[in-house]
Parts: structure tokens; C-alpha cells; sequence
DNA sequence: GTATGCTTTCGGC
DNA sequence: TTACGGCCGAAAGCATAC
């Protein structure tokens, strides 16, 4: 029996992809009469006329305060009389200017992987001869290539694993190019706030903060120990190692999708399971024709509940066995709203479906290969 | 103690 | 002063089984 190789891992070079502000840059990028205004591209709920919240914003929207998540409303006050464009999202659209771009990176990686409709991560190492500067020119031919063919522009970082490649294509966008070889990890990282680590967000970086711990460098210096006793075990090593720049983790392409979700706003604010059924009956139809489409099962169903304060419940449910029935779908579904709406006093704004432990087959098709 | 499965919450985009 | 989406994966927290 030999070892488990319990030796360093081999050298590599992996990048991360990110496209520019994706949505707007596509929508500027269908219309070129957009260019030189601010762009902003919204969800709608349809509640009232400009309900909603901003999705993604061109840097020229951005500079007035303009950023993802906030009302549509602000970002209306805070553009007022700059001639900008408020358009609302094309999913549709992004997914098909997101798979012409993948299409392309794709044939640049030994190992692939598209970690949101806008971004990837590449495993050069092989193609690039563990060079850097081999590297830098693939990362050259690629922008040069989505911009000429797709007319986008991205921003991509470059470095030893994939935590420092998505750090490093964060510190210089749009269009930027950063390499951080291996040499250069520490005076590259340790300046940097540890929010800047993926899993540091708001709350541990405050948290960190009232400790001492301001910069990626702070946090390299701590014990692992004080990490593990003030975190838990996991997220504690992987603060140690973050801060140090380790990441074994592979670049390798993503399976199928494990859940599929619909969620929508109601009309106005209810504590009615008939209005609330009304709608979440709709989605549970969206969800069942992409199940058929995809000729899945689901093993789990959850019910989401947003409060009029904007506080997220759910509720879920695990099945005995796979199915595709939208009648248990619908059923479950009005189950899991009561209890909702048994447990708190608050009405709902919006309401939503998923379904989870998805196994590839109709329910009826697994039935006859069970009897095989 | 460790593995596993389920429910709920968190947070990125 | 307020205003407020729709997805997704993964972590956290808990229970149970061995």
C-alpha cells in the first residue's frame, strides 16, 4: 500500500476571468448610443413604477453611488439630470454573450471552470510551461480576443492557486491584468484589508477588526490557534491559510446546477395563504417545466418567505423518494407557507420556490428501471 | 469521535 | 428620511447512527 501523497502539490498557474460590470457592458455593447452615460440595469419587481433594486451599473453610474443591490429609486435620485439609461435585466441575453465568451476562454485552459455567468477560472500551468510570463501573453490573446470578436472587456488576474488569482483580477478593473507570482504573494497580499478574502465579509472583517486584525498581513501573523479557538475549526485553518496565500483547491468544470429556485415579489404585502399560494402555484409551474426540460427529479423542496422588514425565512422538506409531480410540489409548497406563516406576525413581500437534490430522470422513467 | 443527512441561514453576483 | 431582486452554492447548526 503506498501513501496517500502527503508532499507539496506541483506548482501552478491558474487564472481568474471576470467580465466588466457584465450586464451593462453587454447592454452598451447592444445599443453603442448607450456609451459615455451612466448605465443601469434593473429588477423590476413591478410592486409600483420604479419598485425594484439596481443589478449592475456601468463605472460612470458607479462614480455618482450607484452600485448593485440599491433602490431603484436612489439610483434615479442620485443620476438626476445626467441623461442616464435605465434599462431593465435580459437574462436571456447576458447567458447568450456569457456562453460566447466561455466558448472562447474555454479553448485557452487545460482546466476550466465558469463560476457565475461572468466569471471563470482557468488552470494554465501546462499550456504556459509553469511560466508566468508564458502566461501574461495567453491572458493578453484572450482579451484581445473577447474584445475584437464580442466587444467586452474583462479583467483577469493571475497568480499561483485560485484565491490569489480572484484577488489579484479585483485590484485593477476595468480591464485590468494582474500577475502575482509567487515571489511577489506576501508584499502583494498582506497590505491588502482581509476583506479582500473571499468569506470575509462585513461582519468577520468588524469582528477581526476590534482584535487588531485590519490587513491580510495581520491575519497571516496570527496562530492559527487564536483563528481555530475564535472561528471554529474550519474557517479558521482556512483563514490562516487564505491570509497566507495557500489554496489547493482544483480548477475543474462544474456538474449540473444541485438547485433550481423561482422567487417573485407580491403585488402588495399579505399574510393571506390564498394570495400567497396564488403566486408561489405559478412558480412551482416555472420550476416544473425546467425540471421536465432538464427530465430531473428533486428530492427536497423549501419554501421561501421575505417579511415586509425584508427578513428571509424558509421551511423545508425532504421526501421519501424522487419525484417530478408538480401536485406535490404545489401541495408541499402550502404546507410549508402555513407553518411560515404560523411562526411570525409579519406580512410577506415576496415569496419563493426551490427544489434541491435534483437526480437525473423523470419520476415515471425511474419507476420502469427500477424494475430492471 | 466521526460520518452522514436534513434544515436554515449567509453571502456573492 | 425612506426607498429594496432573483438567483445560486456553501456554511452553520443540529440530530442521528455507528
Amino acid at each position: 500500500m503506498s501513501q496517500p501523497n502527503t508532499g507539496p502539490s506541483p506548482a501552478r498557474i491558474v487564472m481568474l476571468v471576470d467580465l466588466d460590470y457584465f450586464y451593462a457592458q453587454c447592454e452598451e455593447r447592444r445599443n453603442p448610443s448607450l456609451r459615455g452615460k451612466p448605465v443601469v440595469v434593473c429588477v423590476y419587481s413591478g410592486r409600483t413604477e420604479d419598485s425594484g433594486v439596481v443589478s449592475t451599473a456601468n463605472y460612470l453610474a458607479r462614480e455618482h453611488g450607484v452600485n448593485s443591490g440599491i433602490p431603484i429609486s436612489v439610483a434615479k435620485s442620485r443620476l438626476r439630470g445626467l441623461d442616464a439609461a435605465f434599462l431593465p435585466v435580459d437574462h436571456p441575453f447576458y447567458d447568450e454573450m456569457s456562453d460566447k465568451v466561455m466558448t472562447v476562454l474555454r479553448d485557452y485552459a487545460d482546466r476550466f471552470e465558469k463560476v457565475g455567468i461572468d466569471e471563470a477560472y482557468l488552470d494554465v500551468t501546462e499550456r504556459a510551461r509553469g511560466n508566468f510570463g508564458a502566461a501574461t501573453e495567453i491572458a493578453r490573446s484572450m482579451k484581445a480576443e473577447i474584445k475584437t470578436q464580442l466587444g467586452l472587456t474583462c479583467s483577469i488576474g493571475i497568480g499561483p492557486n485560485r484565491l490569489v488569482a480572484k484577488i489579484a483580477a479585483d485590484v485593477n478593473k476595468p480591464d485590468g491584468l494582474t500577475v502575482v507570482k509567487p515571489e511577489a504573494l506576501q508584499g502583494f497580499l498582506y497590505p491588502l484589508p482581509v476583506g479582500s478574502l473571499i468569506g470575509v465579509g462585513k461582519r468577520t472583517e468588524d469582528k477581526l477588526k476590534t482584535l487588531g486584525i485590519g490587513t491580510i498581513g495581520d491575519l497571516a501573523h496570527s496562530s492559527e490557534k487564536t483563528l481555530t479557538d475564535l472561528f471554529g475549526q474550519k474557517q479558521g485553518t482556512y483563514f490562516h491559510k487564505a491570509a497566507n496565500g495557500i489554496d489547493d483547491t482544483p480548477v475543474q468544470e462544474r456538474g449540473e446546477a444541485l438547485s433550481i429556485s423561482r422567487i417573485s415579489t407580491l403585488r402588495g404585502d399579505t399574510r393571506d395563504l390564498k394570495v400567497v399560494t396564488e403566486l408561489t402555484d405559478r412558480l412551482c409551474d416555472e420550476i416544473r417545466s425546467r425540471i421536465v426540460e432538464k427530465n430531473l427529479s428533486f428530492t427536497s423542496i423549501t419554501a421561501i418567505a421575505i417579511a415586509k422588514d425584508l427578513t428571509i425565512h424558509t421551511k423545508s422538506k425532504t421526501l421519501d423518494e424522487p419525484t417530478d409531480r408538480i401536485d406535490v410540489l404545489k401541495s408541499t409548497m402550502t404546507r410549508l407557507f402555513e407553518r411560515l406563516l404560523g411562526e411570525s406576525e409579519l406580512p410577506l413581500r415576496r415569496a419563493g420556490v426551490r427544489v434541491s437534490g435534483l437526480t437525473k430522470g423523470g419520476a415515471s422513467e425511474r419507476r420502469l428501471t427500477d424494475f430492471a
